[in-house]
RNA sequence: GGGCAUGUGGCCUAGCGGAUAGGGCGGGAGGUUCCUAACCUUCCGAUCGCGGGUUCGAAUCCCGUCAUGCCCGCCA
């Protein structure tokens, strides 16, 4: 609603300025602070000052004198307040968002025919997915949330590398070495069946006799050239163990739950001849040059004095090579490409998105959204080959356990009717605990480093999902009562200042979700979550429902009730997570 | 050495050109004869790393500087 109400806003400023002969695009509208009865504001005045020659306060009024808001349905009043032109909402304004946010469609924005493919994780298939790469699959779930949600055609990928020196590494390992010789695995699923072979192979390598290394090298490398010269009894062998690695990976993912509407393997991209046909044209590029019989671009007018390697004097082609091929085909099958990738991916983004303006592509169809690594405490660093670092299971287990002691913790003192069973509990303590992890990475920009702490990563009070899930099962707690007390929801027009100031934040939730897709930004929803959530509980502080002075107030109240409700599963929802009926 | 990112009260974090810098944790003081206290009220606590500049206006933009992380391979 805030949404048509900002459209208003800026029709009659538009007008406004028109009649009074001033030539201005920007509106300066922003958010006015919590003390104002405004819902959006505009400092156009500041801007006009010295060029009409008056103080802002004085141009305000001019303007203000020229607004005609007889045809808004939405604006109520628009006050001229020192320099700012502050609009105020209208009956229809808070009675329509009510109505509204009482349907799960408030939260998907109009179908824009755009299609974008969101790749998110897109981590090696070499064994369990550790928390330092958690960040990528949280983020990048909810970023295609939020682009369906903004009305794109959204398609989520998993980029799988098939084709590296590690997966070669691993094949050769695999078929060396006996389980009997192995550690038992960690957890029963495949990957960490399979990861001990994986380990088993650079441990083997590292302290290789000279003639051991040059017998593995040759059998590694004899697996790499395969896959290059597309021998499909190879790819085989490779598949056997990534196609496994894999299934395990997506079942750990699927917890979050993380899912993918396609894996797209790189030997794929070696296989149909694509990445050779794109050598061919890249070779007979204005930028290309060779250096010891290796290609490479020179990319200093993109300014990265860096250059980038894409074939080598053996004639085989590099990751980077296949993933310019790879992003071609996302070009050619979808109006726009998102990529979540971890920091340490920047310069080769960079030249990746070089590489692809030389091959004559848009790159602004390109959006590439980097995060900060997990880190852990003691800076100790996270690795798969070696063993190190918390596994995302692990964490999951954990988040899991902690919600369920807590939900034990509160069944004696809680009076809410409803009887828990040992399934619904189980429950509760999946959506809490996972919701709590999810939300602890979701809600800070991606750019920013994260040290990883237990305490805080699991903390249930607060800025935390599960203070957000907490007023839905609140309002679902009312709800149910409701129901059975006889009472009917009624959309009215708020009053008390708790209800209008409920109804205002729902009546942002549109709008948050196009400024949050436009910066692909899906932390900002987290953020508004809480001031939703903030408002609720304000709300449920001082305005009774069951017990409210009169049957009207009583009605009007639990149809608010109800357009909260519907809004934060919507918000949760758009951070895949899930909005427990109690806890 | 070069590049990218980040620096907001003891700790975590929002804001990223406009109205006195919002929250949370921790600390102090309160609130439950119940629409679930995983909640609420209140107090204490910040020269927004530092120094310049641009602007009517800077945490926000520019330059410099310091600190931290990441990257700089014919690896992925």
């Amino acid at each position: 609603m805030l949404r048509s109400l900002r459209g208003e806003f800026r029709d009659v400023l538009r007008d406004a300025l028109e009649a009074e002969g001033i030539d201005e695009d920007d509106l300066g509208l922003e958010d006015p602070p919590e003390e104002f009865d405004a819902v959006v504001a505009s400092n156009l005045a500041f801007r006009l000052a010295s060029r009409l020659g008056e103080a802002p306060p004085v141009v305000a009024q001019r303007l203000h004198a020229a607004i005609d808001i007889d045809e808004t349905r939405y604006i109520e009043a628009i006050e001229a307040v020192g320099p700012y032109l502050n609009a105020t909402p209208s009956d229809a304004y808070y009675h329509e968002t009510i109505e509204a946010a009482g349907t799960p469609s408030f939260a998907a924005l109009p179908p824009r025919d755009i299609s974008v493919v969101v790749e998110h994780t897109s981590a090696n298939p070499t064994g369990p997915v550790h928390i330092g790469r958690a960040r990528n699959p949280i983020i990048g779930d909810a970023v295609a949330r939020l682009l369906d949600a903004a009305g794109y055609e959204v398609e989520t990928h998993y980029y799988v590398n098939d084709a590296g020196r590690q997966m070669a590494l691993f094949t050769w390992a695999y078929e060396t070495f006996d389980a009997d010789e192995l550690p038992a695995p960690e957890r029963d699923r495949i990957e960490y069946d399979l990861v001990r072979y994986y380990r088993k192979g650079n441990e083997y390598l590292e302290q290789a006799s000279r003639d051991e290394l040059e017998e593995a090298e040759a059998e590694i490398n004899a697996i790499m050239q395969g896959l290059e010269v597309g021998d499909d009894e190879t790819y085989e062998r490779v598949s056997t163990v990534v196609d496994q690695v894999l299934d395990g990976m997506t079942a750990c993912l699927g917890r979050l739950p993380a899912t993918f509407d396609q894996f797209v393997k790189e030997t794929s991209f070696m296989r149909d001849g694509s990445t050779d046909a794109l050598v061919a044209r890249l070779k007979s590029s204005a930028y290309a040059e060779q250096d010891d019989g290796a290609w490479q671009l020179v990319l200093d007018d993109w300014d990265i004095d860096k250059p980038f390697v894409f074939l080598r004097s053996d004639g085989t082609s590099l990751y980077t090579t296949r993933d310019l091929a790879h992003h071609e085909w996302k070009f050619e099958n979808f109006d726009k490409a998102v990529t979540i990738l971890g920091e340490g991916h920047g310069l080769q983004a960079e030249q990746l998105r070089a590489a692809l303006d030389i091959l004559g592509n848009d790159t602004d169809r390109l959006e590439q959204i980097l995060y900060g690594w997990v880190n852990l405490p003691g800076g100790e660093s996270m690795s798969t080959r070696r063993g190190t670092g918390i596994q995302l299971d692990d964490l999951l287990d954990e988040a899991i356990d902690r919600a369920r002691a807590e939900v034990e913790r509160r069944m004696d003192d809680r009076i809410r009717e409803d009887e828990l069973d040992e399934q619904t509990i189980e429950q509760i303590a999946h959506d809490v605990g996972i919701g709590a992890v999810r939300y602890d990475i979701v809600s800070k920009q991606p750019t920013k480093a994260i040290t990883f702490e237990w305490d805080r990563a699991l903390d249930f009070e607060a800025q935390s999902a599960p203070f957000v899930q907490y007023v839905h099962a609140r309002c679902c707690g009312i709800i149910d009562r409701a129901e059975r007390a006889g009472i009917e929801a009624e959309v009215g027009v708020p009053s008390h200042e708790s209800e209008i100031a409920l109804t205002e934040a729902i009546s942002r939730f549109p709008y948050e979700i196009e400024t949050a897709a436009d910066t692909f930004a899906p932390h900002r929803i987290s953020t508004y979550l809480l001031e939703l959530a903030d408002a609720y509980n304000a709300f449920y502080r001082d305005c009774p429902v069951i017990d409210a002075s009169d049957d009207q107030t009583a009605s009007t109240r639990l149809a608010l009730v109800d357009a909260s409700r519907q809004t934060v599963e919507s918000g949760l929802n758009l951070l895949g997570i899930a909005a427990p009926r109690s806890m």
